[in-house]
RNA sequence: GCCCGGGUGGCGAAACCGGCAGACGCAAAGGACUUAAAAUCCUUUUCCCGGCAACGGGAGUGUGGGUUCGAUUCCCACCCCGGGCACCA
């Protein structure tokens, strides 16, 4: 049964909070910076925060009000309360009970806790049920129908059975269901609404140049190999003609047309529709056994099987006559559906041509090997031709662009490339989701809904069949509608859009969210993009990552946007693992944060899940050490309690006073590097949690003045972290306004340097004796020092030094005997 | 099968450019405070050997080799775990 729709009302609120809330960033420039940061946000559809959330949102949060901090303009999706800016926020403001806010009591700040997890709700699923969202997903399907980018063809999809609906790719694991994992998916022909994403490819694969750097190199992998181009030649086999048969050819697709003249036969896939004409009936019943066989099993443990279909096929270079076989190892939806086997230079012919005692014929001999064909061995990516004719003696590579050429001037064949790429199929029949605008009518045929009639709106009240069918067809009042051309009676699309249309551009619309009259104003969208940083899961790394960039390139030809690829830089944080599997609502063990959150409040909430684990690490969700921030953040908060109100005098211990402050600018030092590099911040928790420890062990000794600095830059350089403790602080200093008002505080390289430099004494590589001297101090002098050391004395007493290895600042090693 | 990640204490992890292995936290043990408990504060905590002790010695980052004065880090081979792709002609 398909899921039940959402809450509209609920939703509808939710989502007006967001758009408020990405317009009211745009309203604050305060910088001359236009920076745009913006979240992936995971597919989970309820109304609880779940673990998986918190860990992206924690993330880009923190990223975000640094950043903000930092004097950037911040364009960011997930909501001003989310950042913890409440007196920014009048609502919120009302809210906030500051008083209330102690660690000791943090019950009291429910009130906080749930307006946190309320801004993080949102997700594309629940985006599909917005109506108003409908709109621009139709506008811009129109938008493609005009353009001849969307089209509308009977073509194989995955079914699920129980499910009875069409399912996407990614929903098919192991060849079954997503959610009856013991149910295989069925291939079905429906006819179905398709986005031209191919006439993209090239540009898809070459713009990844662009993203070099920026992206994680394991997604533009994961893409090229996705798109997977390949260049090869189409040729022509044609088929000797009896009374049976006609004459048309047969195409075949290879990259390696310079051994065709060791083709010895021609391969169809059990789908091929020229096995319509070529096979009796008991070939089609053998067809229709492989590809039910095959169709939900490991392709790689199906044992190569074919059969000979009685008829042959003409060779266009050699003349020679091949028999023509059925396979069940070629795949319709690659290629042409057809190919030439050339067993001496393909592993798979070979194995399959062996098995039938189908000659091998070796045509390319290695550029320093012999012509015989061992299967141990490679097959020859490269070499020399022989035995082909007029082409032998030629190198492969040459060969191939010449015999393309020749197979385009005889017309019997050209050059051609394949993708694996297929184009995006958008149709679901499920009931939410944005309804594709468009009317069958018997006389005219298919007709665009006209953009005045925008949007096509989902009827209120259905019936959740399970049928197959969508259920909109049950609903007269949608279906049944005037043709727009003729005004005769016509029916009403009744699929909706994939949800991954709506992921495709949503993050654009964040710069212009009222716009009534357009998706955005390119002008708006031109101020902002592209994205610097993307922040999600690598699970999207195929899917919602090319279907962005394949939306970003046809709005800018559309005229939309001026940028090229939506996001210079992506960042994919790890998955949340729980129980062994990945954290998701279909395999039913979700963690809800919302229950930390209410037993330990927000900040300890987003900090935990930054502290276990560095983001783009997989996380495997346990809660043990909450406990462990919590009683750091109440460390901090008593401390700051018990000596907020204390008066500035100058050092008493001047000493105390150096070495705290040394630490909170190596802190500082350490945060700021972070987060303008590798964004490790499980570290620079970790080391706010020494300087911490340090003010605990310092604190009688401090001077006042030391103090109020420390308290001060404490409570900004917990701000990205743990935002309503960072306000609490700051209020409890006597400081008027939100926190993050103030600027990110800079570092002093001077203070945070050390007095002296440690230098390690080895004796053959081994830890013997620590030294401590003047940073700078000369090579000879760090080998005199550490010679006289005590401990080094003894060691390499009774021995000859051999080589002495000094590192300025850093080291000495003696190599002894 | 192919392509990516990863393997470090009882646990999550740190070590960023080849230079102190185990920061920080959890858990555990001990102590202080308390009638008591909780909370808090302080101490110990990789393993083995010696010592009452301060301390000293040895081993140690999946396994086996290599490069190097020096390897968790670089190279080769292998084992294990996770993810992606999987007959793409």
């Amino acid at each position: 049964m398909p899921e039940k729709p959402y809450d509209h009302n609920q939703i509808e609120l939710k989502w007006h909070d967001r758009w408020e809330d990405a317009h009211f960033y745009k309203a604050e420039e305060n910088s001359s910076k236009p920076k745009f940061y913006v979240l992936e946000m995971l597919p989970y559809p309820s109304g609880t925060l779940h673990i998986g959330h918190i860990r992206n949102y924690s993330i880009g949060d923190a990223l975000a009000r640094y950043k903000w901090m930092r004097g950037f303009n911040v364009l960011h999706p997930m909501g001003w309360d989310a950042f913890g800016l409440p007196a920014e926020n009048a609502a919120i403001a009302n809210n906030r009970q500051p008083r209330d806010w102690t660690l000791q009591n943090i019950a009291a700040m429910k009130k906080t806790h749930r307006r946190f997890a309320f801004s993080y709700d949102w997700d594309r699923e629940v985006s599909t049920c917005e109506p108003a969202y409908y709109r621009w997903n139709q506008w811009f399907f129109l938008k493609m129908l005009e353009r001849g980018l969307a089209y509308r063809k009977k073509a194989l999809v995955n079914w699920c059975p129980q499910c009875a609906t069409v399912l996407a790719n990614e929903q098919v694991v192991d060849g079954c269901c997503w959610r009856h994992e013991s149910t295989p998916v069925e291939q079905r022909a429906l006819e179905q609404w398709f986005l031209r994403i191919t006439d993209y490819a090239d540009q898809l694969l070459d713009d990844m140049g662009k993203l070099e750097g920026g992206w994680p190199e394991r997604v533009l992998t994961m893409q090229r190999n996705w798109i997977g181009r390949s260049e090869g030649t189409e040729v022509d086999f044609a088929l000797v003609p009896s009374a049976k048969i006609g004459a048309q050819p047969i195409r075949v697709f290879t990259t390696r047309v310079d051994t065709i003249y060791g083709a010895t036969c021609v391969i169809l896939a059990p789908e091929h529709p020229l096995n319509e004409q070529l096979l009796d009936e008991a070939g089609k019943a053998q067809a229709k056994a492989m590809i039910d066989a095959r169709a939900n099993r490991d392709p790689g443990d199906i044992e190569k099987e074919g059969f000979f279909v009685g008829h042959y096929a003409v060779n266009p270079y050699s003349g020679e006559k091949v028999p023509i076989w059925v396979g069940n190892f070629v795949l319709i939806t690659y290629g042409t559906g057809a190919i030439m086997a050339v067993p001496a230079h393909d592993e798979r012919d070979f194995e399959f041509c062996t098995r039938y005692d189908i000659p091998v014929r070796p045509v390319i001999r290695p550029v320093d090997g012999s012509l015989a064909v061992d299967p141990k061995e490679a097959f020859p990516e490269d070499g020399v031709l022989e035995n082909s004719g007029p082409w032998s003696g030629l190198p492969s590579a040459e060969a191939r662009r010449r015999m393309s050429a020749h197979a385009e001037a005889q017309a019997f064949g050209k050059a051609a490339i394949t993708y694996r790429l297929k184009d995006w199929g958008i149709s679901r029949q499920r009931y939410w989701g944005t309804p594709i605008p468009v009317i069958h009518c018997p006389h005219c045929g298919v007709v665009p809904v006209p953009e005045s009639q925008l949007p096509v709106i989902l009827p209120d009240r259905v019936e959740i069949t399970g049928t197959g069918r969508s259920p909109l067809e049950n609903v007269p009042e949608f279906v049944n509608v005037p043709c727009p051309k003729c005004g005769g009676a016509a029916r009403r699309e009744t699929d909706t859009m994939d949800t991954f249309v709506d992921s495709s551009w949503y993050f654009y619309r964040y710069c212009d969210p009222r716009n009534e009259s357009m998706p955005f104003e390119p002008a708006q969208v031109a101020y902002w993009f592209e994205i610097d940083q993307y922040i999600g899961g690598v699970e999207h790394a195929i899917l919602h990552l090319i279907y962005s960039r394949f939306f970003t390139k046809m709005m800018r030809d559309i005229g939309l946007v001026r940028n090229d690829e939506p996001a210079r830089r992506l960042f994919t944080q790890g998955m949340v693992i729980a129980n062994g599997a990945k954290m998701s609502k279909s395999k039913g063990n979700v963690v809800s944060a919302d229950a930390v959150a209410s037993r330990y409040g927000a900040d300890t909430a987003r900090m935990f899940v930054l502290f276990a684990v560095p983001p783009e690490k997989d996380a495997d969700w346990r809660d043990e050490g909450v406990e462990g921030v919590y009683r750091f953040l109440g460390r901090v908060y008593r401390f700051v309690t018990r000596n907020a109100d204390r008066v500035p005098t100058p050092p008493a211990d001047p000493e105390t006073d150096r070495k705290v402050l040394r630490k909170l600018h190596q802190t500082l030092k350490k945060i700021t590097e972070d987060f303008e590099t590798r964004w490790h911040f499980n570290t620079c928790i970790a080391s706010i949690m020494e300087l911490v420890n340090i003010l605990y062990a310092e604190e009688a000794n401090l001077s006042g003045e030391a103090m109020l600095e420390v308290i001060e830059k404490l409570a900004l350089m917990l701000a990205p972290f743990a935002p309503y403790l960072s306000q609490e602080i700051w209020e409890e200093m006597g400081r008027e306004g939100p926190v993050f008002r103030h600027e990110w505080p800079a570092f002093d390289p001077e203070l945070a340097k050390e007095d002296l430099a440690e230098i390690v004494v080895q004796v053959n590589g081994k830890l013997r004796s620590r030294i401590y001297l003047p940073f700078g101090t000369p090579k000879e002098d760090l080998e005199t020092e550490a010679r006289g050391d005590e401990k080094i004395v003894q060691a390499i007493a009774g021995k000859h030094v051999v080589k002495v290895i000094v590192v300025p600042d850093k080291l000495v090693n003696m190599v002894v005997k």
